[in-house]
DNA sequence: ATGCGGACCTGTTAGC
DNA sequence: TGCTAACAGGTCCGCA
């Protein structure tokens, strides 16, 4: 699953078989994912114009001018375009199917993804609501960090990983911009100056232009329109415990944080 | 307010 | 080679 740059290669990669296309109908296989996919999906959609495909943070919002459908890929979910009917497997969930005779089939192995009906007022959604800046954006800069950072204890890649805090950023790419950024990650966050928060910041939205520019970079990701849009990318940090580093040769350290790997080089990142 | 662990799932890999 | 345990891109929720 999808950071942002995948989510946001999805979002290229179907926008133009879906927008301004009108659904004919919606097929459910598979209704459990992380909540139940409701009848809203099926019974609303039909009859209805997609008008917009957009992205915040890791959601796409399948807009219509009666309400939004919202969409999260979850660990392994993707979104791909069919240009005909083939039988799903056992892991492709859901099939919207267009009148064009296009297809947008969501495939989630692990089933941690959603799709919901979140009607007409989406931004105000329970999921949608809090979330933090688009990283890319202008209101994402070093200020604005390091004031949400003030008194936080949290280590500063998970504070990273908050999507309270920026929206979109997730393990690998949290790991990849602190290596850059030559911050470790375990450091309390209040305790980050101005410029480290600008260091951090500049990274961020580094890793993040670079791996959409890259086509989506995910291990198992495939592009929007089905084509295997990934090449194996060279990550400076993640997944590379025992490797040496690329900068100095120093071995990756690799520790857990809450739940989940941190990836640094001990001399770059102080 | 904050932080932790559990939960939701299946598939792949590392280790014995 | 086969079995088991650990780990994997996320994040909501309940409890302390």
């Amino acid at each position: 699953m999808p950071e942002l740059p995948e989510v946001e290669i999805t979002r290229r990669g179907i926008a133009p078989y879906v927008e301004g296309n009108p659904v004919a109908r919606v097929d459910i296989h598979t209704r459990n994912l992380r909540w139940p996919v409701p009848d809203e999906i099926r019974d609303i959609l039909p009859g209805r114009l997609i008008t917009e495909v957009e992205r915040r943070g890791k959601y796409l919002l399948l807009h219509t001018h009666e309400g939004c459908a919202l969409v999260h890929l979850g660990m392994t979910g993707y979104l791909h375009i069919l240009q005909e009917y083939i039988q799903p497997d056992k892991h492709d969930h859901v099939d919207i199917i267009f009148e064009s005779g296009v297809i947008l089939r969501l495939n989630d192995v692990r089933r941690f993804g959603c799709l919901l009906w979140i009607g007409e007022l989406p931004y105000q959604h329970q999921l949608l609501h809090g979330i933090g800046p688009e990283p890319l954006k202008s209101d994402f800069d070093a200020e604005y960090l390091f004031l949400k950072s003030r008194n936080k204890k949290v280590p500063v890649k998970q504070f990273l990983m908050d999507q309270k805090v920026v929206a979109g950023v997730g393990n690998i790419y949290a790991n990849e911009a602190l290596f850059h950024a030559r911050i470790r990650p375990d450091i309390k966050s209040g305790d980050l100056s101005l410029d480290c928060c600008s260091r951090i910041v500049d990274a961020i939205k580094a890793v993040i232009v670079a791996s959409i520019d890259a086509g989506g970079t995910m291990i198992d990701y495939r592009s929007g329109s089905g084509l295997e849009g990934h090449f194996p990318r060279q990550y400076a940090v993640y997944r590379r415990g025992g490797e040496p580093c690329r900068v100095c040769n120093t071995l990756i350290e690799q520790r857990r944080i809450g739940r989940r790997s941190i990836y640094f080089c001990g001399m770059c990142q102080s």
